[in-house]
DNA sequence: GAGCACTGC
């Protein structure tokens, strides 16, 4: 393969801007272990290049009502700001300095080191909350570090967020909903509280979308001078972070088969390259076997080239052990090649990469509104993918990527950002947020990104026909207010509400715990028929739901609960979320005023449960059809996956819980249903349908 | 008989 060689006259990769990439020092990894005293502390800090910056952060945070810093990670910025805000007295009067990240483990890791350099315990000055761990203070704790989505909940106990003084959002260069959705709603609060101070964290390529969006326009200001309080133009800084240079190779011709162009690139760094690990992104699993064993077969066929490679998968799917082997340090006279999704791009960092080979793709979720059906889709990254992709390559040394696109592409097709996740997806959890926090004019909003209309309309279909929403698009009372207090999806929600009423809240809360997470079975590869044999131990006829009601006491029956969950493949570290989750909405719905009360094993109660949350994806078998279903709702084909317990039992009807878009159309975790349940359970949404009169 | 980018409350 040929690669365009960067001329010393043509830095491409100062041209696309990124000049400054950086990388995290490993003070946060290496923090735990570290004994330094508070002098050594003290001179880190100071070497971080946020440092330079102080005095003029804390003048544009008094003076402004937004601050933008723009700073590539690696430049400090987290772990500083919120002390040098805390320094400044912004804590003082009983306020707290807040500082939202987008995962759980960047919060606990980041509270942890400041909590260190601050020479405090964690939980006492410094805390942190994530759901299910709250380690705060009230009254003590003054920089706090959270999740978006907590802070999100937390504006439902108090809209206003008084006891913060600043809010830093971090990370808000990668578009979540939760991010958005908190722009949004900092943006209003603004307007009503003048003392509070705003901090955006974000990359280059975003920080224009931010200032824009945190700009006034011109006629509604106030006149300068007259208005107390900071300036409503936001400012922005630019902060460079710490790292090494990364250069950036295109190829000459676009290539038609990257997973071909991937392995002969791997073999032309092993051949032509010194030491030091390869980093591949490609788009999924599939994908990342059929590279491995391509490199596989080349090392059968042609031993100098590949000499020395070892292949290792990476994606989320792995059990815990198979992800560990990333961070095994290589051995003497080996070359790592991690063939990863982009799971290595935001959520892990990897030591030892020098060389980073960007295909180009990922998988992106789309929604279709029309359709009411999520899918994944392989699709072009954009600019600034790309450029964290490569970013990747230069952490421990100088460092080369090699983009499997030209450089034509790189520079006039390919997009500068991504969609944000707010216009890929549905929005019914989104709109009862806003709704929950009084929120009406959903329509209206003053979104960073607004969603299309029609999937907003849609939403709100599907939010009134579950009664959580009235005519007038009102929460409904009592149950469009409980609803939003549950921290599942509202067709989940709904469900446990029903089964107060059916007398099975112990059992449907277990269901609502395990359909929350993304599997409870492990991905087994060639022991298929193995674990099918293991899936057949708890299935129910009545279909998935109530399998998982089996596995569920299974594992709490089981005296040594990781060794049985090995045994029958089930993923032990999800198991333990299912019992984390349930607990959490037991006490939830305690709250709610529902008693848990089981139905003792009238499944009759908890398959009526389900349908009465997710009676929209009722489905019937087409006669005398092979597994072919219908939709009642638009009459679309679907088919049982091949991974239900009801794979080729196709019973008569079903709902289901989600749809897996690819060859064909999947439900996934169905469970059997008696049609009469349907206008029973939701007069409103089947009486007068057209396709009442089919039952 | 098929397939699961990634987070989060």
């Amino acid at each position: 393969m040929a690669f365009w060689k960067p001329g010393t006259e043509k830095p491409s990769f100062e041209e696309d801007g990124e000049g400054g990439i950086v990388f995290m020092s490993n003070n946060l990894a290496s923090s735990s272990s570290s004994s330094y005293g508070y002098a050594n502390i003290e001179k880190q800090r100071q070497r971080l290049p946020v440092y330079k910056y102080r005095t003029e952060i804390l003048y544009l945070v008094e003076n402004h009502a937004t601050t933008i810093i723009v700073g590539e990670t690696g430049s400090g910025k987290t772990t500083q700001i919120p002390q040098y805000l805390k320094e400044a007295g912004w804590a003082e009067g009983g306020r707290v300095i807040a500082c939202t990240q987008p995962r759980r483990l960047a919060v606990q890791a980041v509270s942890a080191r400041v909590a260190e350099e601050m020479g405090v315990n964690l939980g006492d000055e410094v805390g942190y909350t994530i759901r299910f761990e709250d380690q705060t203070t009230s009254g003590v704790t003054k920089v706090k570090f959270l999740t978006d989505g907590v802070l999100i909940r937390e504006m439902m106990e108090d809209p206003l967020l008084t006891k913060y003084s600043v809010i830093m959002i971090d990370e808000a260069h990668e578009r979540s909903i939760s991010t958005d959705i908190l722009l949004g709603l900092l943006k209003k609060i603004q307007r009503r509280r003048p003392e509070l101070r705003l901090i955006i964290s974000s990359a280059t390529i975003e920080a224009k979308t931010m200032f824009n969006f945190f700009n006034p326009s011109k006629k509604r200001h106030a006149p300068e001078g007259i208005a107390p309080g900071p300036k409503l133009e936001p400012a922005i800084l630019s902060v460079e972070g710490r790292g090494f240079s990364v250069k950036i190779h295109y190829v000459e011709e676009p290539v038609s088969d990257y997973i071909r162009s991937v392995v002969s690139t791997i073999l032309l760094i092993n051949e032509r390259e010194p030491p030091g690990d390869v980093l591949v992104f490609l788009t999924g699993q599939e994908d990342i076997e059929t590279a491995i064993k391509l490199l596989e077969e080349e090392a059968h066929s042609n031993q100098n080239n590949s000499s020395g490679l070892l292949p290792l998968p990476l994606y989320s799917g792995l059990s815990r052990s198979e992800q560990e082997l990333i961070f095994t340090p290589t051995p003497r006279g080996k070359r790592k090649v991690i063939l990863s999704t982009n799971i290595a791009e935001t959520s892990l960092t990897l030591e030892g990469v020098v060389y980073v080979i960007d295909s180009g793709f990922s998988k992106q979720k789309f929604y279709n509104p029309i359709s009411d059906i999520e899918s994944l889709v392989v699709a072009p990254i954009s600019k600034a993918s790309a450029r964290q992709r490569s970013g990747r390559a230069g952490r421990v040394r100088p460092g080369k990527c090699y983009r499997l696109y030209t450089e034509e592409y790189f520079l006039n097709q390919m997009p500068g950002e991504g969609i944000p996740e707010m216009q890929r997806s549905n929005l019914v959890s989104t709109v009862i947020q806003l709704k929950a926090l009084g929120i009406d004019n959903i329509l209206g909003f003053d979104w960073p990104a607004p969603p299309s209309p029609q999937a907003m309309i849609r939403a709100l279909e599907v939010l009134y026909s579950l009664q959580i929403l009235d005519d007038d698009a009102k929460l409904t009372s009592p149950t469009g207010f409980q609803v939003a207090e549950l921290p599942l999806d509202p067709m989940i929600s709904k469900m446990i509400l029903a089964s107060s009423e059916l007398g099975c809240s112990d059992e449907i809360i277990t269901i609502a715990a395990v359909l929350s997470i993304q599997s409870v079975w492990i991905i087994a590869r060639g022991v298929q028929k193995e674990q099918d044999e293991a899936k057949l131990r708890f299935a129910a006829a009545e279909g998935d739901h109530v399998t998982f009601l089996n596995v569920y006491k299974g594992f709490l029956e089981s005296k040594k609960p990781s060794q049985w969950c090995y045994k029958n493949f089930l993923n032990y570290q999800s198991m333990k979320k299912v019992v984390e989750i349930r607990d959490q909405l037991k006490r939830i719905a305690r709250r709610l005023g529902i008693t848990l009360k089981s139905c003792d094993g009238d499944m009759e109660a908890v398959r009526k449960a389900v349908t009465a949350g997710f009676f929209a994806n009722a489905c019937r078998l087409e006669p005398h059809s092979n597994g072919v279903y219908k939709t009642i709702r638009g009459s679309e084909e679907v088919y049982i996956h091949p991974s239900s317990v009801l794979f080729r039992v196709n019973p008569k009807w079903v709902v289901y819980q989600s749809i897996v878009s690819t060859e064909r159309q999947y439900m996934q975790n169905v469970v059997t249903i008696n049609p009469s349940w349907l206008t029973e359970v939701a007069p409103h949404f089947y009486q007068n349908r057209q396709n009442a009169r089919s039952f």
